[in-house]
DNA sequence: AACTATTTATAAGA
DNA sequence: TTCTTATAAATAGTT
């Protein structure tokens, strides 16, 4: 606009281009910074150069955030409450199905029962004693499971023991090792050891 | 900036505050756009009047969200996004509790039991007979309240029929009503029917 | 960063 | 609000 005439298009130029962004983007704060006074208006400019650089003009009067906040306010379209705000509903939601959760299991401990009609109270009664039937149950069952597992290990130890005993019988009548192992015993739990008859003191594996 | 310089401060008349406004205004947006057209630059405007009314101006190569997200971006400090990302950091939390929660109770009616070791399963039976044993007490206490309120409330009835037996009797032997109620049961439960002496017959207040 | 010829913006008036 | 226009301000090109 002056020394002639420019069209408005983007200067090829890159260093032409650099300084007329700085000399422009003051031009255009200055000018915001007027109407500012005169007009009592409060202004946010924001901009980013092509190379990423951020200025920015904010009226005296006003902060950046307001500004967006009332800008937000006004349009009506919340850029980011829509998400923000279902959010919050989920965040309150979530705390209300908490507190219930947290008030069913104190009452299940015994705590928090003065709210309770004795229709209620019966009913919570029952239920738990049915609960702790099957938990009781359950128990039994994984006892019962246990010992059963302990008593086929010492059946294994039992029967290990009776086999050696065979093996040592065996042993003092026939010293020199002429007589086989008997079959009986081996084929019975043979299968345990793999089948290894290859030694003179057969070895036998204990259950788990 | 023609025909008289002015004083850069606020403009007194109000109607020529708002030609300015409104002139200045179209004066910024148009250097924003030469600003963004020259320098491939993205420049947001957005600006209030005294009066509320908002006008924004955005580079055709951008919008306002992208430039306000850009800013907070660039500034390192996220206006929003702190807060957002600590919504969802509770929310992630909450639904975790939550989920406990609801194992916890599943675990209290009996359900999901098989990831427990007999010693939780034995610890979790101990926890609930006790929490049984206090609702049953509970219960068992409400009852005899009531069972206690129910046997008041008979005495009381008990009462009020042998008075107006009384009185009946008194009636019989009196039927002109010259000799007054018999003082020992009025004083007895006088207090229930506010003393009211001033019939022949005393009502008798039930309780509730 | 300063200069300055010119263009552009705009204050006041219509 | 829009147009006009005299004048102030901005700025393109130059140093």
């Amino acid at each position: 606009m002056a020394r002639g005439k420019i069209q408005i298009k983007l200067i090829e130029n890159s260093t032409n281009r650099q300084v007329t962004y700085s000399k422009r983007r003051n031009g255009l704060f200055k000018k915001a910074n007027e109407l500012t006074v005169l007009c009592d208006a409060r202004v946010s400019i924001i901009m980013f150069s092509t190379t990423g650089k951020l200025h920015e003009f904010i009226s005296p009067s006003a902060t950046t955030k307001q500004i967006i906040d009332q800008y937000q306010k006004t349009l009506g379209i919340d850029i980011w409450s829509t998400h923000y705000e279902k959010m919050q509903e989920q965040l309150k939601q979530l705390k209300e199905v908490n507190r219930n959760l947290r008030k069913e299991i104190r009452k299940r401990m015994g705590d928090c029962l003065n709210d309770l009609s004795i229709e209620d109270l019966q009913g919570l009664e029952r239920e738990m004693d049915s609960s702790v039937n099957i938990i009781r149950d359950r128990k039994y069952r994984s006892l019962t499971n246990q010992i059963d597992t302990s008593r086929k290990k010492v059946r294994n130890v039992e029967e290990i023991h009776k086999n050696l005993l065979h093996e040592l019988d065996a042993l003092k009548e026939d010293p020199y090792g002429l007589v086989d192992n008997g079959g009986d015993y081996d084929t019975l739990i043979g299968y345990q050891n793999g089948g290894g008859g290859g030694s003179s003191l057969t070895t036998y594996a204990l259950l788990d």
